[in-house]
DNA sequence: TCTAAAATTAGATCTATTCTAAAAACCGTG
DNA sequence: CACGGTTTTTAGAATAGATCTAATTTTAGA
């Protein structure tokens, strides 16, 4: 997740790097700029969303919308998500937890490429109390 | 789609009750605003937002995101989307279309309340000529 | 070490949305 | 039909997320 492509590394870009590669939770902007400045307390929010737009455009990570909010997503695997609805947060769903989509009859002529499940519901945390 | 719930009627809401009921490409506030004013020109920003977000707490309309944008639906029917890499549009794609989706192994102790599937690709008229 | 190119910064700007307070419209009642 | 309390609308201010800018600093190769 560390290649550069003309880029230059800096102390920056590192801290954000690493910070997505560990992260779990789809964070969003300003969650990689507080977490990076716990760090290195001068980042600008401008380098924070320069970094995340480069990482996106070389494809190492993706965004992922939901309720209004645009995260960040440093698998860049096919998978799915799971999002709950009484926390919000959202999990990784394996590809291969859901089985094959069948899409047929479908209205135009559409090509598709590719497919996404959201599931939705409760997470285990958020379950009523029995 | 006109049903109140302690509203009163107005001209303003009449115009995006009726413009969303017409709608078939999961319009944007900003295109919702720009509708309604070409009838009533001196409708607010403010009476469209409020507009939206009250159909929306009826269960009237939903929301979708897709590419950082929120857009409204006024398919409140259980379905889902196929959305173009090249122009962005977004379709509606009905649920029996799709073949149910099967969920197993999922790593947590999620309750599964509902699903919905983005199917991506290039919609017919994106399609290259051949 | 030197230097050209690239990156960072603070703050301005832009855009989408919400908030605010005053004016206008609505509608049941007299 | 006019009245008056309540609801709605409006313009513009305020807020939040994201991008842009121009000046300064850093990087990394020679
Ligand atoms: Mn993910
Ligand atoms: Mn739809
Ligand atoms: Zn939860
Ligand atoms: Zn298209």
């Amino acid at each position: 997740m560390t290649r550069a492509r003309g880029l230059k590394m800096t102390p920056q870009r590192r801290l954000i790097v690493e910070y997505l590669r560990g992260a779990v939770n789809h964070p969003t902007a300003d969650e990689v700029f507080s977490a990076v400045n716990e760090q290195l307390p001068i980042t600008s929010r401008a380098t924070v969303y320069n970094t995340l737009n480069w990482l996106k455009a070389a494809g190492m990570i993706r965004e992922v919308f939901e309720a209004g909010n645009v995260r960040f997503d440093p698998n860049t695997t096919n998978h799915h998500h799971f999002v709950c609805r009484a926390c919000g947060r959202i999990d990784d769903v394996d590809f291969d937890s859901v089985g094959d989509v069948a899409f047929c009859a479908l209205p135009g002529r559409q090509e598709i490429e590719s497919y996404d499940v959201t599931l939705r519901g409760l997470c285990a945390a958020c379950q009523p109390v029995a």
